[in-house]
Formats: C-alpha cells, structure tokens, sequence
RNA sequence: GUGGCUGUAGCUCAAUUGGUUAGAGCGCCGCACUGUGGCUGCGGAGGUUGCGGGUUCAAUUCCCGUCAGUCACCCCA
C-alpha cells in the first residue's frame, strides 16, 4: 500500500501552490487596503477552548486526540475562539474599533465532499468594537471585494443577507415556543433544496397552526426588503435596513439581496447574518459572517461587541475554476543562461550570479548539456530571455541576448549584459 | 455516522459475451540536432488493473470484503 495523504487532506504540487497564493494575495492585498491587520494563533489548542463555548455537538467533528502529556487538545476547527482570547486578553490596550485578519489552516473530523475537506485555509475578518451597523457594513463590503479582485462579478455571487432579530421577532409575534423555533431554523436553512410538503409536514409535526406557518414562511421567503417596513417588524429591522443603506451608499447594491432563511450554524451570531453564494446555486456557501457581540464577553470577559465573516479557499477555488478565473500555473522565468562549451561555465556562473543579485529570476543547465537542449529548456521554463555565452563571443569580450518571444537576438558588451537583459525584460 | 455510484500509466481514457503479451493521446526521458528554442519523425521509461479473498480451465471484466474518491443524507468552519 503505497503512502498517500489522509483523507481530506491536500498536497499542493507548484501548480496547485501557485492557485493557493493567488487566493491568499487577493485576501491580503483587500483585507489591507481596508485597514485590516494580521495575526495568527497556534493550530492546536486547549479541547475546552471549543467544547466550552460551541456547545456539545460541535465535538464530533473536532479533529481531538490527547497529547504526551495527557492534555486533551484539538485542531482548531475556527479562528473566533483564538481571536476573542486574544482581543480580551490586551482588550484594555488596543485602539477601538480593532481591525484584524488571518488565514488559519482549520481542521474538522467529516467525511469530505465537494468543497469540504478536514483541512482548509480561512480568510478572518473581524471588527471589534463597534456596535452600530456601519461595522456590519464594512465587513460585508471587505467580502465584496475579495470577491471582485478575484475577478468575480455580480454575475458569479451574491451576498444573502439578513438578521437574527427578524426571523426572533417573526416567531416571537406568532408566539412560538422553543421546540417549535428549533424546527422552523431547521426547515428555513434547507427550504431551498426541499420540496414544500416536505417543510409544511414538518412543521404541521411541531404543532404550528396553518395560519402561523403561512404568515412566517411569507415574510421569511420574501426576496424584498419592503416587508420590513411592517410595524410588527420594525425595530427589528432597523440595522439591517442601515447595513443596506450603506452598502448601496458604496456603489455594492447589486451584490446584495435579502434572504431571511439564512440562520447560520453557529450559535454566537446574535444579530446581522450573511452568505456569499455562486449564483449558479452549485456549490455551497463561499463565505459565511455575522455579528457576534456576546462572545469576547463569554471567553475573556471584556465585553465588546463584534463583525466578522471566514471566507475559505476550497470553494472559492472551485469558483475560480468554474469561472475559468485560475492564473496560469506555469512557472515564470526571466533569464536562461545557456553555454556552448564547458569552458564557458564560469562565465556563465558569474554571469547568472549577478543577474540573481539585480532581483531576476535564473537558471543554468547544471550539468553540460548542447545548447539546443538548454534552449529548449529555457523555452520550456517560461523564460522570457536567454543569454548563450560561447568561446566567439568571449574572445570579443560579448554575450548573446536572445528575446525568445520574438526570436531576435543581439550582442550585448559583457559588462553591460546586466543592463541589455534588463532592458530587454523591460519592453 | 448512513446509503448510492466509481477505482486501469504522472494526467485524460480504451480493452468485444470473462479469453491468452492490458493499449492510445498528452506529459516525461533520449536520438535525428557537437553555436541556437516552440514544429516534425523515431525510440524509451513508466502498470502487482486501489488492496485482499472467492467463483472459473481462464478475471481489468463476475461475487464478497476492505481502502480511497465522489454524490446524497446528518451537519456545516
């Protein structure tokens, strides 16, 4: 049996690394452009970090073990337990509203599907700090434009966004009891992929009456923002309505619609909820945020309220490679320094040595090989130039420099081939 | 964790009703080509047909198990 990785897990052959960089530029360059700082945690922490806080169910899928020294720790499945210790530990030090970002590889203990693995890389946003809508809005915009450096249109996602307090108030004014709120967030988060009898049945199971099922599943299926406005609704609402303000304020109205079946998973979201999905509908969700303003409170004990979102590599890479949005993985080469004979080699060292120490990138045949050979390398390495150096050429005190895109070539003075390459990778 | 489908070369795929030496394209290496690359021609390496067992004169093909992938559930960073 041969030795593969575990399951879920991923090699990343060049080509594959050099998609993974493209992903994690575009969230780097965009996270701090919005003023965002990085910082990291360690991979694996206390079990109770997440046992604690993410309720009982979550631990089937941790990726746990018990160390050497007896400790239960976990793979962290989640950046925002680390985050809120981190924030409350220096919580009295640091400048309000906190900007920060990372991108922690995650673990979780599941069979893999399409777009879900044990292990992937998460973009973090989270501002702490401000309670008011204009947070919300700013993460939600952060989002958008990951999306838009990338490449991706209006055309390709949408940003489905709605509010916890909305869908409370609905079951609230219609009187449902605890049991009967846990059915509907089942029913909602999947209404889109079950058939209608399916969810009445259900719910008709719960106990709710015909008439309250009608009502909440009108308001919650509404694909406008106007039935907020209703006055059983209004306070309710009224962040939300601002966080889209806002948004079209930006100039980013079209990448956002209402969708009040969105729940979210996690328990800690307490007020504004949002997902980024293809709008081919094939994938699942490409990033998932909301408001958190209890859990920095309940880790560390510093009460501050706070925005967030994780936007993962493994969909959005899928995304990418639908949209035929993928950078060309092969590799980049500016020089190939190529000899005729074996007594040219230590020209051809010294040669590449400073074309290395100008910043470009360089390669020589490492062992004797004809020239055609090392030509048809440099070619095959992507080289945009080639420099030969031959006994001719040194007895005139030359080197050739060879454009390999147009097939020109010219002799360029030794002391200056530095200049005549760069000149050339400059057109 | 439950169920369906699929596992053949590095990649994408062939192989007749079960039939004797498992093929092709791409890629890789070499030669034609001892001071000039993309093309072309020729040659080569690379397989325990995922693994284990069973049926059969004979298994890539049929059956069982297992591992892996994939899809749908459960759930969702």
């Amino acid at each position: 049996m041969q030795l593969q990785a575990l399951p879920g897990f991923r090699d990343f052959f060049p080509a594959d690394h050099t998609i993974r960089t493209h992903i994690f530029a575009a969230w780097r360059t965009v996270a701090t452009r919005y003023g965002f700082e990085e910082y990291d945690g360690p991979p694996l922490e206390p079990l109770e970090l997440y046992t604690a806080k993410s309720g009982e169910e979550i631990v089937g899928q941790l990726y746990s073990f018990e160390d050497k020294g007896g400790r239960q720790v976990s793979l962290r499945p989640e950046m925002t337990p680390t985050l809120a210790r981190m924030v409350a530990a220096r919580a009295n030090g640091l400048r309000k509203p906190i900007r920060w970002f990372s991108i922690p590889q995650l673990f979780r203990y599941e069979r893999q599907q399409r777009g879900r693995l044990r292990e992937h890389f998460q973009l973090n946003c989270d501002l702490i700090g401000e309670p008011g809508p204009g947070a919300d809005a700013e993460v939600i915009a952060l989002a958008i434009d990951v999306m838009r450096a990338l490449g991706l249109t209006a055309g390709d996602f949408k940003v489905r966004l709605s509010d916890r307090r909305i869908l409370e108030a609905l079951l609230r004014h219609r009187q449902q009891s605890d049991a009967q709120v846990a059915v509907w967030h089942q029913v909602l988060d999947k209404l889109a992929r079950t058939p209608d009898a399916v969810s009445r049945q259900k719910l008709r199971e719960a106990g709710v009456a015909d008439a309250d099922a009608d009502a909440i599943m009108g308001l919650a299926q509404a694909k406008a923002w106007e039935p907020l406005a209703a006055p059983s609704l209004a306070a309710a609402s009224a962040s939300l309505l601002e966080v889209v303000r806002l948004l079209n304020v930006m100039g980013l109205g079209d990448y956002v619609e209402p969708d009040f079946t969105i729940v979210r998973g996690l328990a800690y979201y307490t007020g504004t909820v949002f997902e980024l999905f293809d709008t081919r509908g094939e994938l699942r969700a490409i990033c998932g945020g909301g408001r958190y303003d209890s859990l920095v409170g309940a880790i560390g004990g510093a009460d501050l309220p706070c925005v967030g979102f994780g936007m993962g590599d493994v969909v959005l890479g899928e995304l990418l490679k639908d949209r035929g949005l993928l950078p060309s993985t092969d590799a980049r080469l500016d020089v190939f320094v190529a000899t005729v004979s074996e007594q040219d080699r230590a020209d051809a060292l010294a040669l590449a040595h400073e074309l290395r120490d100008a910043g470009l990138s360089v390669e020589y045949a490492l062992a004797p090989q004809a020239l055609n050979k090392q030509l048809k390398h440099a070619d095959a390495r992507g080289a945009r130039c080639a420099v030969v150096i031959g006994p001719d050429d040194r007895a005139r005190g030359e080197v050739q420099v060879k454009d390999l895109a147009s097939h020109t070539q010219l002799a360029a003075k030794r002391t200056d081939a530095v200049g005549a390459v760069a000149a050339l990778l400059a057109r």
